[in-house]
DNA sequence: CAAAAATGTGACAGAAAATGGCGTATTTTT
DNA sequence: AAAAATACGCCATTTTCTGTCACATTTTTG
């Protein structure tokens, strides 16, 4: 069923890869007349594909060389962290390749539906970046294991309450509850802003020295920002 | 011409802001048949969108929950910022946003062809990351104006000579000619490690004290790592 | 349990679109 | 000037798509 429509994506298969094809070599390819070629490049064309043609000899058709990489398919997931690490990469101030990703992030917002960009919205407004972290801390920072890692990203992002072990400063540790309300990066390290939901507390905690962590399955209402202005108050925040 | 390619389209926007709609909505906003609806939607499933339906009353077609982002069209040059842009995100050491970036990754490797891909690994292999910069360092950091990091990021990856004026630590300033071949990353600050053209040695050059720069139109060829073993040597790298 | 509201599918004739072949124009290189 | 390309118009033919109708299936509602 429908033959052009999978030749139509061969074709933009094939003009990716080589720099540059005949008419009849993708006629040939294809086992189709030269003349359905032209007309498929020209719906194409149509549907906003760039395909540049030189005429005559030694010419032939090709996507137009800023082109060609083709679609990636995402996930809501995948999309709402790829479009947050940008916003993060970029507001950590350092450069150099993020110049070019001011059209991936237009994308990005664009293939969401209104709703879903309020929702990621709220979500950017949840993330903290501070300064960098001083020399000292540093030093003392090993990346926290991947399961915390994963289920303080998705406590954080579906508002769902963890439970974790966590050794203080001083040694001492503890088991608390955790609503995640925001996160804060002092580069390296991730801070969560929490309420400690046995406590019913503000309380900050470090993500590299929560030890273990499970999801449990209920979720959370988000309090205003200001029931966390006595734990925020500390921070020097670039946001 | 292709009336169904738009229908098509149409209905895949469609269904990626509606949660749910049935096939006689659909049917009313596109001037069609049911039947038609209902082959369309066939050809998408086979085409491999995760097209679910509810029978019965109150049921329905939508896209899975964990789809509905859509495609996006990356350029040559995006696409490469962009995987490079993960790539350095992960080695800086501070996922928490990272984890669900594995498949965007592998979409973008897949989606290049295969000699592409060998040039963007070549790419990779000349960008390293040192330790993040010393509190002091940091203090005295400014991120460098964009016309710079443009220059610099377009003269690194696509190999062509820079022009510009620089400002050595002890207030100097000078005017080179340099053919940027690696770049190093000791947060936040980006050196480019480069062959100073005029002298012709290898000299490093921290972008913030780059004070303006222009792009010259010759290009330049890969110098083998050991070349500049010698500026390398004192970096504590972690590639 | 029966009715209603959904999707899913098969068959068929008529409508619409795609195709191939041919001719011609145009551009570019040799 | 010849050759090799794209570009595009026309038309008969072939293929695909579409609407209609019929019936099966699943799910909710009363």
């Amino acid at each position: 069923m429908s033959k052009r429509l999978r030749r139509l994506e061969m074709l933009a298969a094939q003009l990716k890869q080589e720099s540059l094809c005949t008419v009849k070599e993708l006629a040939v390819q294809q086992g189709v007349s030269e003349r359905t070629i032209s007309r498929d490049l020209e719906l194409m064309r149509e549907q906003g594909l760039p395909i540049d043609a030189d005429r005559g000899r030694g010419g032939g058709v090709r996507l137009d060389r800023n082109w060609g990489v083709g679609r990636l398919n995402l996930a809501y997931h995948e999309a709402v962290d790829l479009l947050i690490s940008i916003e993060v990469a970029e507001q950590m101030n350092s450069p150099l390749f993020l110049g070019q990703l001011g059209t991936v992030k237009r994308q990005l917002i664009a293939s969401f539906s209104p709703e879903k960009r309020h929702r990621i919205e709220r979500l950017k407004a949840r993330i903290l970046i501070g300064v960098t972290a001083s020399t000292q801390v540093q030093s003392g920072f090993s990346a926290p294991p991947d399961q915390v890692v994963r289920h303080v990203h998705h406590g954080f992002v579906d508002q769902q309450r963890i439970q974790i072990r966590y050794r203080r400063e001083d040694g001492a540790v503890s088991r608390r509850e955790i609503e995640p309300h925001f996160l804060l990066l002092k580069y390296p390290v991730w801070y969560v802003i929490a309420l400690d939901g046995l406590r019913d507390a503000p309380r900050t905690f470090r993500c590299d020295r929560i030890l273990e962590s499970r999801m449990m399955d209920t979720t959370f209402r988000l309090l205003p920002k200001a029931a966390f202005d006595s734990v925020l108050a500390g921070n020097e925040l670039l946001v």
